[in-house]
DNA sequence: TTGCATACATACAGCCTGTATGTTAATTAA
DNA sequence: TTAATTAACATACAGGCTGTATGTATGCAA
């Protein structure tokens, strides 16, 4: 009866144990928010016991990074298979802001990577991951757009950051209810008063 | 030796006891996060004990929601108070963002109220919170900026919105480093992006 | 001054996290 | 092939924390 479980290799127990608790844990995360998720229920949910958890993970918060971390990788992934970067600078910016916020759309992704993630993990270590994956891409296309000299020149950093925040919140209001096409709008004017208008 | 506490009416000692607690509970809060720190540590920085504490707070939550409630005062104070409202609106705009970015710089603030404030309490508790107080601000100077007509015509919730998480994303990129002139010449950038240059 | 409500202090129950220890199966060395 | 070692767990335990229940003393109102 319990089998199935023994003619396996280490490597597969390991990662069919850790892929049960990484999708168990996140599912738990989502409903009901790191803090008030306790390890018990997530290896029940796991099928396994806080033995397994504590084998492969350092700690809950160990745990909860791995899942934020494959929840960004998720995001990045959506957003990179959906930029065909053939268009001028500014466009591709916006298309892949919309990309950026479809990705987004997947329920529980912004409480864990919008919410508990900074609280939990420090904004520096989010920071850390999301330039590690995804936040290249929006860097990178201010870069291109910057030296194309088609965008009002402002400090690269700075800028990446602070449209990323309104990225991040615009994701955070559709999921509130705001009119998505409302937001989309405003995020164009925003990004769209960065290039003047040409003479 | 305990006669300090004795001659004094019962809401002088309600106003001292709450007082002490959410002064205790502030310094820890930004000292460790609101999840590691233990209220047995609140009660003991406060001089009372944990009867106390849930005498005057339904639970730990409702004690951090109270300090975050006075911090958010403060800020929207410390705005109001640096805003003669005498210029254009874009400037008008402009001075507002500095004045936040200003009160947002005592130290602990954008812990609070950016990173365990919307993680404990949710965000939309954390934008009623901030509706209640500071929020109006910015939304009022964008409407007056849009009906002067200088300003580009943009659904208002939705620019509010984005507008203040790109403050809030400033004010914690100057804590974690980033020159401020920078952050503060590239949140220009956004806003003056949104005023189309004069014929 | 008598009775009730307020403002606590103390004690307790349940739960949770992380660690220590034990057991079985897979891997590696001989 | 077998012996030794290591990986992958399962179980038991220690400390700490939260919220509640209960007890006590002081302010206050009649």
């Amino acid at each position: 009866m319990q089998r199935e479980n023994l003619r396996r290799s280490n490597r597969e127990r390991t990662d069919a144990t850790r892929a049960a608790l990484m999708a168990a844990a996140r599912a738990l995360f989502i409903e009901k928010s790191y803090a008030e998720t306790a390890t018990p229920e997530i290896v029940a949910a796991a099928g396994v016991t806080r033995g397994a958890l504590y084998h492969h993970f350092a700690d809950k918060q160990a745990l909860f990074r791995a899942v934020v971390e494959q929840e960004a990788a998720a995001v990045a992934a959506g957003i990179g298979q959906a930029t065909p970067d053939t268009k001028n600078a500014r466009q591709a910016l916006l298309d892949g802001g919309l990309a950026f916020l479809s990705a987004m759309a997947k329920p529980g992704r912004t409480r864990l990577l919008l919410l508990d993630g900074p609280a939990v993990l420090g904004r520096a270590a989010m920071d850390e991951i999301d330039a590690r994956h995804g936040a290249r891409t929006l860097r990178e296309g201010l870069e291109a757009a910057m030296r194309e000299g088609s965008m009002k020149p402002v400090p690269l950093d700075a800028l990446t950051v602070l449209l990323s925040a309104a990225f991040d919140r615009a994701a955070l209001s559709i999921e509130a209810g705001m009119a998505r096409e409302d937001v989309v709008e405003t995020l164009g004017a925003l990004v769209g008063g960065l290039f003047p208008p040409q003479p």
